[in-house]
DNA sequence: GCAAATATGTCAATACTGCTGACCCAAAAA
DNA sequence: TTTTTGGGTCAGCAGTATTGACATATTTGC
């Protein structure tokens, strides 16, 4: 009984070997590897890292974060982020602007000149993505986001899904 | 009869707008950084950093590789991963023979302690896309690889479907 | 109002990972 | 025999991350 009841709440066993998950490690690994790597040649030129392109598409993503929870996006120390942000700010790609409720946040935007950057680091992978969903199909799309949401912390997973419904 | 074509060739235009791509871009990376960060906090045990996950990972799947075709797969230089592979030899978990058609090829193979490594690394995240795969389901998987593969940069794809496919 | 917690910034040291450039040797290929 | 290929190595530099310690302003709780 108890046999039957396992096969029935675990349909997909064939999927679980072993061999499949390493494929499944792998795809994630390559399919990265080439998806960075195109603002990673973009980048180059402003003489900037991944680092500077995360940031810049998350204060990007969400005008007026506060430090604070762009370093729990990144998941990184606030010494790390200090490096990159302060360059930026210098460089006048990121504005910080005092919080008006809490006047020790610095609320951070993107100038002008940062949502260029913006517009040229994503341009490249917008056009990855949107070439892979096409070719893949909407079924496919769905499945794709379904998998990625299961590859989240367990912790943080709704959270994120409701950050990425709102926009 | 033109338009008519082209929007029998690409009926998910709704999936293509801007902000349906950010949120694909900004899952992989809320997916990937997840993915990582079991096997870091393993590697930081051994002292040894995401590379040497690379490299032992890859050794692992594919026994007897040469260096040329390792650095093919990670896409760094050689004299990069001169480093942690010099580490890994040192260290004993991977062993270099030499190859007996071609004598300047140094095959490259986990010993066992690299086989325990390769396990206990791979093992957290194993279970984590067993977990995400099952609470998907299998046309959801079926989905993920093919958007994933549609990501990769189309010269290599094939081969890298190939590769995986051959396991 | 004062003490504690919070948001942010900064200095210093260290480690890992990648790069370029310049060499080297041994073995295979032309 | 010359050239090419597979592999290794030394040196230097840059980017990104860490920990630890400390500083300042502001808000919050008692």
């Amino acid at each position: 009984m108890r046999a039957m009841s396992d096969l029935q709440a675990r349909p997909y066993q064939l999927f679980l070997r072993d061999e499949e998950l390493l494929k499944g490690i792998e795809l994630l690994f390559y399919a990265y590897r080439d998806f960075t790597s195109d603002p990673d040649e973009i980048l180059r030129k402003y003489r900037f890292g991944r680092a500077h392109h995360r940031v810049v598409h998350f204060i990007g993503r969400n005008p007026g974060i506060s430090v604070a929870a762009l370093l729990g996006i990144l998941k990184i120390t606030k010494q790390s982020l200090s490096r990159v942000l302060s360059q930026l700010v210098e460089q006048e790609f990121v504005r910080q602007d005092q919080g008006e409720q809490d006047r020790r946040q610095r609320l951070l935007y993107l100038t002008d000149k940062g949502e260029a950057l913006f517009k040229e680091l994503s341009g490249p992978q917008r056009a990855r993505v949107a070439r892979a969903y096409r070719e893949a199909g909407a079924e496919a799309v769905a499945g794709y986001r379904k998998v990625l949401a299961g590859l989240l912390n367990a912790a943080e997973r709704d959270g994120i899904l409701r950050s990425l419904d709102k926009g």
